[in-house]
DNA sequence: GATTAAACGAGACGGTACGTCATGTCTTCTA
DNA sequence: TAGAAGACATGACGTACCGTCTCGTTTAATC
């Protein structure tokens, strides 16, 4: 007693005219102001016809996103093996996805959606940010291997190090993501990822400042 | 000939209320479920009392966000001199708020609105993060004078290498923010914001490599 | 490029309802406390589909006093052969729906509204009024075959004689419209359409009054 | 404990000014459109003057109107003892102001609420309607002494058959109140009021119809 | 002339209903 | 028989007014 459709009867026309009709329609209006009738208006198609191949708004949009980054074929990780090099590269086509016009609303939809959406968020994290991170890992872990990075850090959390700073001035809009700002990132951002040699006070501090890491750990 | 409400005469019982209302009403139903009637309902308040003083559901739930900081005390920024122990303490308070039950689901939404809203990213900018990051480019300024942070990197960035990667893994659920991932990610950053004396081949190709950097910096 | 709806996919079961519920309201708060939504609400209905069908609450109302009135069989206009009785039931009919428990209001309604609805004042003519009207002037006209009614008056006056006092007593509530007055009423009236025939001295100071009417003529 | 305000400290600029402004305001936008509000903020007047001195919006405008027909002087009866000149006066005064540009929203709209508000019912027999029909009736009653008019018929069933038609007419726009129709009016009108002294026999049927009347008083 | 109490203007307030919009479901007609 | 077309029940939107309720500010009448 299933009530889903059957997907080899689908007509791909509609579907590609669909998310053809989210993109262009969120370029033209922006998210919060898409629907799912305009959509359907543009499209050519049944409101049916989307309610029956998508839960949400947001799924749609989602779609709609790989579509035009399929068109983009993407984002490639480099591998020069010159650490250095191939950060730039990375922060650059990364930086590149989230202020392209085509993308930036898009992208913004997706990631705005997925905080109230859990569905959403699972989907994001099998076809869209799974791959890229899992390939980001591995391009890590072969540094690693290289000894270009520190072995002892977590690859996940070097992931964020990579890509938190330039999503946080991103969503938060507090600046440009211009390439001054990815040369000075990219500077700033090596150092935590090469491999630490030499002693560190500093560091020292962290693994071993008993009283207050005390307070903490309770 | 200004249309523009007399702030004077403004209810506080009645804005109370509603940020109260607001608040109980977006942690049980979420943002998106969030309506003005309803929390005007709750707050037992006329519709137009709310539309008269806030000029979207957005900028409700960052009053009632503030006024939930407020009674939270908002975030310190710790000084004592070491910078380990010091960027942890803000790791942690950043992240507890983060993941309070009271304020993970406000975050979000705020986020989430600004996304689309230019006026209340600038609300935002100027009553939520402007004194948060001027407080802590000052942190990092007097660490720099301290010699503990490397003085040719922009405050800016090292306040998004920072607060980035946290904010990252929180908008992408891509793990939990527990001690133990706070104590990597402190361990990860703080070589980044350290002071870089000795010569660092890896830097250098970052500075110098003529043909990569050629094609990018036209 | 019409945007209005398509009548032959028009649900007859909401029509009905509304129309019901419309009928079933007035009759408890009467029309000024009569609304939109609460007419919805009764029929099970959605606002949307009320206003998609008519313009106006009046519209409704006025289509609900025409189903109401079809129920009861309109009314009929009687042909005896008789002037004085025919005039007394024509009276009497007309006077039993002014009265009637379940239209009364509604006719009020219809009466008030057409005062402010240029609309709703075609509506009535065409529907309502003109169908009743034009058969009573055919009625006029036959008794003036007959020659029981003078054929010098034009039936467009007479018919405002003979339901003019009826209205303007059930409009202005200057008295009952009970079986006294309106035997009264028929005693007064009769005279007036029938044929006239003696030297009326009164009469002739109307049609031949020089300085009066010289003055009105004008 | 009365909570009534004190007349006597009324201002009467402000009241004058309610009063233009409602009758300037009717004007323009009709009664349907017309509020308090607008008429408050036309009137320079805080809103709670106008609910502090009138029950409804219909009472303002019964003052309006009121106000209104002073100007003009209102109604005089004519009395020039020649029946029939009389009696196109008056129909010609009383269509005169149901058709005057300044008088006749005011009118409809007056005509329209008591329809709904008992209380203004009672207000419009008193201080409007009441004086201008017994005003009437004594005319009618003066003629009936005179033996112009059949001093078997009440003068109320009179008052109803002179104003009624023109009234009706007047409500249902079903022509114009031009001379023509008021010379035709009259002609019709003048026999039903004029004595009738020799036998009718029309009129005979309807005072002694035996089965039909029988039928119809049970 | 100072006091004082009520009417006043202004307008914020808790509400109700408005008429519109979008949602997601359901039905009808067509290819 | 899937899909376009679109009517439907639902319910939130943002607006307009309602009638009540403070607020100072006149404005008379009293002291």
């Amino acid at each position: 007693m299933s009530n889903s459709p059957d997907p080899t009867r689908r007509s791909n026309a509609s579907r590609q005219a669909i998310l053809d009709a989210a993109a262009e329609l969120i370029a033209e209006v922006g998210f919060r102001r898409l629907t799912i009738e305009a959509i359907a208006v543009r499209a050519g198609v049944g409101k049916q016809t989307i309610y029956r191949w998508w839960p949400s708004k947001g799924a749609v949009v989602f779609d709609a996103l790989l579509a035009l980054q399929h068109d983009a074929d993407g984002l490639r990780i480099p591998e020069s093996g010159d650490l250095g090099v191939d950060l730039r590269l990375l922060l650059r086509e990364t930086a590149a996805g989230l202020v392209d016009p085509h993308l930036e609303e898009p992208y913004r939809a997706v990631l705005t959606e997925i905080q109230h959406d859990p569905v959403l968020v699972e989907e994001l994290r099998e076809r869209l940010l799974g791959p890229l991170l899992s390939a980001t890992r591995d391009w890590i872990r072969r540094a690693q291997d290289r000894c270009q990075i520190n072995a002892a850090t977590d690859p996940a959390v070097v992931v964020d190090v990579l890509y938190g700073p330039l999503f946080y001035r991103w969503l938060l809009r507090t600046g440009p993501l211009d390439e001054d700002y990815l040369q000075a990132l990219t500077a700033a951002v090596l150092p935590v990822i090469t491999a630490s040699s030499g002693p560190n006070p500093l560091r020292a501090s962290v693994e071993g400042s008993p009283p207050v890491v005390a307070g903490i750990e309770d």
